[in-house]
DNA sequence: AATGAATGAGTGTTCATTCAT
DNA sequence: AATGAATGAACACTCATTCAT
């Protein structure tokens, strides 16, 4: 086992990482505990700090990872012919391995309009999506699968900031868009009515 | 609800969930303490507890009272012919003198999610603005100003989402949809295009 | 009970500090806890941060009140005619109630080579005790009870530098300057033999 | 003492106790962990403990080791026909080599009033010294370089009281000592005037 | 001899909440 | 209504020490 980032045990990083996801996703970041998340893998408190030097290191961790799924999946659904079903794809992660997740982005972005380094993470990961979507939305508007004149920046941050929403919604638990054809036919509705 | 107790002020409960928007804005809300609040009121810590029970009674009565503002002026947005300047309307408010609740309502969000009592108040909130939309776009759409055969209640709830996904944009510092005629032309894609 | 000093029981703080000198004198400064002062006076350890913001602020007032006590000690005794007698009044604390202070002295002292504000609570002290002595010294020079030609700094310095180094003598348990006539002898070589 | 075992590394165990001169004298002992001492050498924490069973170990090494510096030294400096320049020579090591030595010394004088093995290690020290300062006076006395009739242990004890006096004065910031000739002047004063 | 991972017992500090006055 | 003192339960983070490899 060669030591590629010199210091740093990735496979005990990811084990954290998991392990805080669901500590998280039950109690809360702010509520849960650097104990509660040794508890979960059976070690003691201060292993943690060995892999991860503060509590709020693990939840950028988990968020980095946690986009970096979003973005690969995404790249995938958007080979889709279908726009709609394409950009539904992101959606889709919600309700797949991610539901658990989705509860610490909330946190995630409440603690980001406090804390600098944090905020950082974040806006970077949303810039990559952005970028993703707009990359898709110039083709389809090539191909003439929405309308040419659209203006394709706003188009993608409006798709971006209607996920959003929708995610929170159903947090809520409101039930609308925790259908997938009511998601697509929001979608639809911003892509250009019909 | 009659008042049974009279000696009680609802002045002195103002007061306090007024200073506390100023400290939750500022340093969250878990972040501030009672005495944060207290200082910012010139009393101690005590004198907030005969006005509230507990801490989160003060968030609760924030949220309240912010959303009844807005409900309020969204009724009166909503008298507009033009429904995306009427719904932009709406918008405003984050510009406006309530552009301090907003990181309040994230972290009430992010509450929410664990906390079935502050659930209970944010989504009977958001059920209440959500009829007032749908009633707006029920008579735009009689009026012809909108397509007549739109799913109004997907449209609405796409709009309370759309907006929501804005706001928490606009907090993570993308400039985007700080300017009105950005909000409006999103509004405008969801509304029918054209 | 009138609060001449706004925010704070001067009677609280004294027995708190009071209780600090059994436990730092017991266990020393770094090896004591907050629980252990909490205890020594049957309170809970909150209630120390009521009336003190740092473990070292009960330190520093420890450091405060012990030399007030030096100092007054020292007015009453320079008014002796035999200058020996007079300066080893000073040191005379040192068998007095202040015996338990002493070993905190020389942790007071540790902890001022690291941090600037210990530092300055220390060498503020000393540069008066330093001043009370010149003022003594340069008045037995006049009286001609020493000679007239000696340097009253350096003398000074080097007997506040004797008695320091006497007390630290006694802590290790080295018996010689136990004995007050030891002390009083040694002094004399200082203040010009004979 | 023959070396039972023969493995163990005299050059592993010096290397450590240099590098923890220099890490102690910028933290303090307390203060200093043993990774700052581990990375101040490029080795792992592990490494020091097949070397030292305890970091107070490393400690009673520094001061030994100091301390028979000093020791040699002060053979060499008494030499000297002019017994204050003789025994000035001992404080010089102050300004030398050993200057980082000294706020090492204040803590562990500090420790020793609670810990009988250091107090152990530094009385055993002090009592060498004591005696090479007495044999040095004894042999001025007979040359009647001092008084005769001097008290030759009183005056030694108070010689090393004033010198450890006056490296905690210059510890504390006070310059007054950090002048070599300031220093040879409350020598002479101590060793009989003139 | 050395590493690096883990342990476990702290430890100062914070803070919502209570309550006698 | 308000004060100020006190409680008590936490909690992130630290670090000397151990040990399998």
């Amino acid at each position: 086992m060669p030591k590629i980032v010199p210091g740093y045990s990735d496979a005990a990083r990811a084990r954290i990482s998991d392990a805080a996801v669901k500590v998280f996703s039950k109690k809360g970041y702010r509520d849960a505990t650097m104990d509660d998340i040794a508890r979960e893998l059976g070690v003691t408190k201060g292993a943690l700090y060995h892999h991860y030097r503060l509590k709020v290191d693990i939840l950028k961790e988990i968020y980095r990872k946690g986009h970096q799924s979003v973005r690969e999946f995404l790249h995938g659904s958007l080979k889709e012919s279908d726009p709609v079903v394409g950009l539904e794809g992101l959606f889709d992660l919600a309700t797949g391995d991610y539901k658990e997740f989705l509860p610490i982005e909330l946190e995630i972005l409440s603690l980001a309009s406090k804390d600098p380094e944090v905020r950082k993470v974040i806006t970077e990961d949303r810039r990559e999506d952005l970028a993703v979507i707009e990359r898709y939305l110039r083709g389809l508007s090539r191909k003439g699968a929405i309308r040419r004149d659209v203006d394709v920046e706003l188009m993608a941050a409006s798709l971006q900031a209607l996920f959003l929403g929708m995610h929170i919604t159903n947090l809520l638990g409101f039930g609308i868009f925790e259908d997938e054809s009511e998601r697509r036919r929001s979608v639809a509705l911003l892509l250009g009515g019909s």
